[in-house]
RNA sequence: GGCGACAUAGCCAAGUGGUAAGGCAGAGGACUGCAAAUCCUUUACCCCCGGUUCGAAUCCGGGUGUCGCCUCCA
């Protein structure tokens, strides 16, 4: 058994085999930190997140690299409309990314390198490019040659020709084809900029995750991601310079996350319909937002509603629900032999390996969902019959559920902790009453329990609590 | 115009040759003082037309429709 997953280099679904097994080198392509972070993006990294957690989870070890793009024509822009220096507005979405991608439980890559803290690898890069007769000066800039290239189109599957249809130039550009991409963009005033043989200026944003990727990584990675969009130009244009310079493979798989649209339409700032990760932050919880976009495959397009965010809710919900229940029914467990402990366990093997299937199978996550949606059915039947609860079911299936959720974090797994004096109090005062048939004290209680955020249940196996999780 | 992807129940969504996972919503039932939670039952001519095959949602051809890329964009 072994992973296979979707290149975008050969739109076909192909068995990984990494370079230097177990190693993964990984790169994927970060933000250009000019506003803070939306669904859209939340959506790649997510994905590119469990992917690389779930691999580490096979048994591989990934080094990630993501990087921050501090220095492009939109960063200068804002920076102006901001009336910051262009480094004061990177460091601001800097720290807004990290902090929007933290509370996302988004894990931070191995290393999250600046492109303005590697001008010097850069600039040799381009050295390398320029004395291969790839690259020529013209005015101030530095152009690739992209005809001189064989290969490119290779991985937006399009023939220079047609390519040429669609390209045109900006005014101001030097290029001697329309297909001829910046490398090194000579100084303008007001502008950032660095020494180069070539004069001052600052590296083309292409060029940046080439000189990135290949710094730490190696002139040949495994793995290579992004969003959708990035395949033309920017990942051709990476394939170009990277494997011109060292004529070998840049990057073995390439890996493209699908778009996400709200309400059907393109997120765009002219539809006014972006939604930052703050803002919806203060509507979903993290785990909600997480187990909406694992809900879809990662290449497909998702649309993004309340209402199907909500759906996702309910249906997240039952697996919290699981998982509170298993918690709450450990501490009065013990060594019993109640329910036929062996069948559980092979339901428990039989929902890993589905899971690990859909996984290894383009990382199917809706798939892998199934699985713990089929046996969240079992160990509800499990805590509803066995009493008195075996505490080797109970921990078996919160172990499988931890393990799950160790990749997918769409879950509370600590158990709520015990009541309070307060709230035993009240509880013990219910069942008084409710011994007694007083219905309206039973139920006045419940209500104002409710209130304050704790929501009661009458089991066959007496009183239980939680939190509300709209609370 | 060029390249490509997708089309599965009211909605979301898996499934790439052997008579359709799962979730949400709905209906009925069990349990409950009432709830809540949970469980059980129930809902699919797999866009259309041809073809290959003993057998196709799955492969091939042709339609139709939706979306994307070709220009900054995750």
């Amino acid at each position: 058994m072994a992973v296979k997953l979707y290149n975008t280099l050969t739109r076909r679904k192909e068995e990984l085999e990494p370079l230097q097994p177990p190693e993964i080198t990984f790169y994927v392509c970060g933000p250009t930190v000019y506003d803070y972070i939306h669904i859209g993006n939340a959506r790649v990294f997510i994905i590119f997140d469990v992917i690389r957690r779930y691999l580490n989870y096979r048994g591989y070890r990934v080094r990630l690299i993501q990087n921050y793009t501090d220095i492009d024509d939109k960063m200068i822009r804002r920076a102006a409309e901001e009336g910051l220096s262009v480094p004061a507005l990177a460091d601001k979405f800097i720290e807004a990314y990290e902090t929007d991608t933290a509370r996302l439980l988004i894990r931070p890559a191995d290393l999250q390198p600046r492109a303005t803290e590697h001008i010097e690898p850069i600039i040799a890069l381009i050295g390398r490019l320029e004395k291969r007769g790839l690259a020529y000066v013209s005015g101030g800039d530095v152009y690739f040659d992209a005809r001189s290239f064989r290969n490119y189109g290779q991985l937006s599957h399009q023939s220079t020709d047609d390519l040429l249809a669609g390209a045109r130039v900006e005014p101001g550009e030097l290029k001697r084809d329309p297909l001829d991409f910046v490398l090194w963009k000579g100084r303008k005033p007001g502008e950032p900029a660095w020494k180069s043989p070539w004069g001052e200026g600052r590296p083309g944003w292409h060029i940046e995750c080439s000189s990135m990727a290949m710094h730490y990584l190696g002139e040949t990675i495994d793995l290579h991601a992004g969003g959708a969009d990035l395949i033309f130009p920017h990942h051709e244009n990476e394939i170009a310079q990277s494997t011109g310079a060292t004529g070998k493979t840049f990057a073995r798989y390439w890996l493209h996350a699908g778009y996400l649209n709200i309400e059907e339409q393109k997120m765009s700032k002219s539809l006014g319909n972006v939604l930052t990760v703050r803002r919806l932050l203060d509507d979903y919880n993290p785990h909600d937002l997480r187990f909406f976009i694992l809900s879809a495959h990662y290449r497909s397009p998702l649309n993004f509603s309340p209402e199907l965010v909500a759906g996702a809710r309910t249906g997240r919900e039952r697996l919290q629900e699981l998982v509170d229940n298993l918690n709450l029914a450990l501490p009065g467990s013990a060594s019993v032999p109640s329910e036929p402990a062996g069948a559980i366990s092979s339901m428990i093997s039989t929902a890993r390996n589905r899971f690990i299937e859909a996984m290894d199978d383009d990382f199917n996550t809706a798939g892998a969902l199934g699985a713990l949606f089929e046996l969240a059915r079992e160990g509800n039947i499990y805590l509803q019959k066995g009493y008195p609860y075996d505490r080797q079911i109970l921990e078996q299936l919160l172990g499988f559920y931890r393990e799950a959720d160790a990749l997918f974090d769409i879950l509370k797994m600590q158990s709520a902790g015990s009541p309070d004096e307060e709230l035993r109090r009240k509880i013990a005062l219910r069942e008084e009453a409710r011994r007694n048939k007083d219905w309206s004290t039973a139920d006045r209680i419940r209500e104002e329990l409710h209130a304050q955020g704790i929501i009661l249940e009458d089991t066959p196996h007496g009183v239980r609590w939680k939190y509300r999780s709209d609370a």
